[in-house]
RNA sequence: GCGCCCGUAGCUCAGUUGGAUAGAGCAGCGGACUUCUAAUCCGCAGGCCGCAGGUUCGAAUCCUGCCGGGCGUGCCA
């Protein structure tokens, strides 16, 4: 409908001279009623162009609009305020898109915006270096519902989870395990750490000053024990310490993932690089491109080219690559396998990283347009009105485990689908908590059953809705209003999809859930005329096809009962 | 210091890419269950959209400068 009008008004300006041919005609939905159901500011952006007042031009326009639609679409062009004109959609209109909705189903509100096209998502990307942490769970839950928000636009999308098993990080927690596990087997010495709380641990003395001290690696070295004995102390090699810890690690991140319905498509590994020497390959290239010198024994990539403060490091004094460069090796990749879209999702904390994977890209020729980077702020956990205070290094955090034991994966989902992306998010325990009508989850579940409870009862009393429906005496103004919400649904995917911000969706559905409440409040089904009453029973039944649709999008439980 | 994000009702946040009288939830106050789920609904109250300029028919939205908060500014990831 919305193109349907854009293209009229763009052929009623054809007919003049003085405007542009490349003038966009805005349509948008008014906030007030009143106003109807599309506007335009097209008279008030081409009155000094025309040279005439924008009422005058309004006037114009709305006359040859009028001349132009189907009555049976349209009921009334208005101009109104200082030259908005306010256009009416016509029951007829309303109803039949209605029934087409139902007709739908279960793919009401896929469009097909992005047919033809692909994309990656990368999400999630943590080391297999301990649990999932509440922060990565909003990076999961947000760069999965953006994929299925791509997905529900036609794209072809791509999961993808990317980690580094190559780098310090794995060896330091290769250099814990060990450790642990000497103890276990062996008669070691043991020493203490001090943190700056004063609180201590007591640890081997062969575990690594920044190793990781939570409890789940001293479980991994006592598999290893089981599995081996003492065997392993005599191998020089880390390598059976961090394949252990890597798999054992990785399970429990892919359960943790899946209880979040979460499944990715490919977990790509750094090492895939290094076997390929695709790292070299890509330090090559940037020097060859000439961004490259070394200083100080190590090899420098020229940031300063690209605005930034400082150079930064390629290979460190050791030999060994930084993170970042097989991050532009793996990026590089990406390229190469032929995406239209390259969307990564990472933590506030990764603001001043980027960029410089963005710059090697460019230099090595690539059209960096196609990389998007959806950044999210941090995940504040609020108890009892205070914030949860959090140690990664003690391995004292609520990891996403604990979370979802606490709250449930639906809420946890909702929760962090819920505000966008680049605020901070307060997630509030106790309201989560709250089996009540202060959560907000349980508010869009209810209206879903409390329909499909109608359903139920209909059924009992023989109300039938399944043979022809006259959908025309739905004129209650909440039956309308309802209509109209239900009827947005597409074009809220879309533009969820097209921002990435999947908190337009939960919005969304609020305001659908509020809409059949009001319906629910003043138009009773059951005990209605049987026409009018089929009528409202196939209302609902739209109702709960965007209710259920709309939660699946964001990966929640859409139950038949509460 | 520099870079990015944020600042909207008491609290948590939306705000359709610059539109008409700035919205919602929670908290507060007042109403509504012999009738399809009251985990609900209706009403009231609540605002210098951080501050000051600028751009234009029109600014919460764009530009500049301040103020306040967060995250970065590693040869860690």
């Amino acid at each position: 409908m919305r193109d349907a009008l854009r293209q009229h008004l763009r052929a009623i300006l054809d007919t003049y001279d003085a405007v542009p041919a490349d003038f966009e005609v805005e349509l948008e939905r008014p906030a007030q009623p009143e106003h109807g159901d599309w506007a335009t500011n097209t008279a008030m952006r081409l009155a000094s162009v025309l040279k005439n007042n924008p009422r005058a031009i309004a006037e114009e326009l709305a006359e040859a609009l009028r001349a132009r639609v189907d009555p049976n679409r349209v009921s009334a062009v208005e101009v109104a305020g200082p030259g908005f004109i306010n256009i009416r959609l016509a029951d007829t209109y309303l109803t039949d898109q209605l029934a087409s909705a139902l007709k739908a189903g279960s793919s009401f509100g896929r469009t097909t915006t992005g047919a033809g096209t692909t994309a990656i998502v990368e999400y999630v990307s943590a080391n297999p270096t301990g649990p999932l942490t509440v922060g990565h769970g909003r990076n999961a839950v947000l760069g999965d519902t953006v994929a299925t928000l791509l997905e529900w636009t036609g794209c072809d999308v791509t999961r993808e989870y990317y980690y580094n098993d190559a780098g310090r990080q794995m060896r330091v927690l290769a250099q814990s395990v060990r450790a642990r596990y000497e103890a276990l087997v062996a008669d070691v010495e043991m020493k203490t750490l001090t943190h700056e709380d004063g609180s201590t641990v007591e640890v081997p003395v062969s575990f690594p000053d920044d190793g990781y001290q939570g409890a789940y690696i001293i479980d991994i070295a006592q598999a290893l024990a089981d599995e081996h004995g003492a065997a392993l102390l005599t191998t020089d090699s880390l390598r059976p310490f961090q394949d252990k810890a890597e798999a054992v690690i990785f399970a429990e991140i892919e359960g943790t993932l899946a209880r979040l319905g979460i499944e990715m498509d490919d977990y790509f590994n750094e090492r895939r690089l290094y076997d390929d020497n695709r790292v070299n390959e890509t330090v090559e290239r940037l020097t060859e491109a000439g961004y490259t010198y070394e200083k100080d024994d190590a090899l420098w990539f020229k940031t300063t080219e690209f605005g930034k403060d400082k150079d930064t490091v390629l290979i460190k004094q050791t030999g060994e690559p930084t993170y970042r460069t097989p991050d532009i090796a793996y990026h590089a990749d990406k390229f190469e396998r032929g995406f239209d879209a390259i969307i990564d999702v990472l933590g506030a904390d990764h603001v001043a990283t980027y960029p410089d994977v963005i710059s090697a890209l460019d230099v090595l020729g690539y059209d960096t347009d196609r990389v998007e980077v959806l950044l999210y702020q941090f995940v504040t956990l609020v108890r009892g009105g205070e914030p949860v205070k959090m140690s990664t290094r003690r391995a004292n955090y609520v990891t996403l485990d604990d979370l979802i034991n606490e709250v449930t994966a639906d809420v946890t989902r909702f929760f962090f689908l819920m505000r966008s992306a680049s605020t901070h998010l307060d997630f509030d325990l106790d309201l989560a908590t709250e089996a009540s009508d202060k959560n907000p989850v349980f508010y869009l579940q209810y209206a879903h059953a409390r329909i499909c409870s109608i359903y139920d009862k209909a059924a009992e009393v023989g109300l039938d809705a399944t043979g022809d429906v006259d959908l025309t005496l739905l004129t209650h103004d909440d039956e309308t209003a309802l209509i109209k919400e239900l009827l947005r649904f597409p074009e809220v995917i879309d533009r969820a999809a097209a921002q990435r911000a999947p908190h337009h969706v939960a919005t969304y559905l609020r305001e659908v859930a509020t809409a059949f409440s009001q319906f629910y409040g003043s138009c009773h089904i059951i005990g209605e005329d049987a026409s009018l009453g089929a009528a409202r029973l196939k209302l609902a039944d739209a109702t709960r096809t965007v209710l259920r649709n709309g939660l699946t999008v964001l990966g929640i439980d859409a139950p038949a009962s509460m």
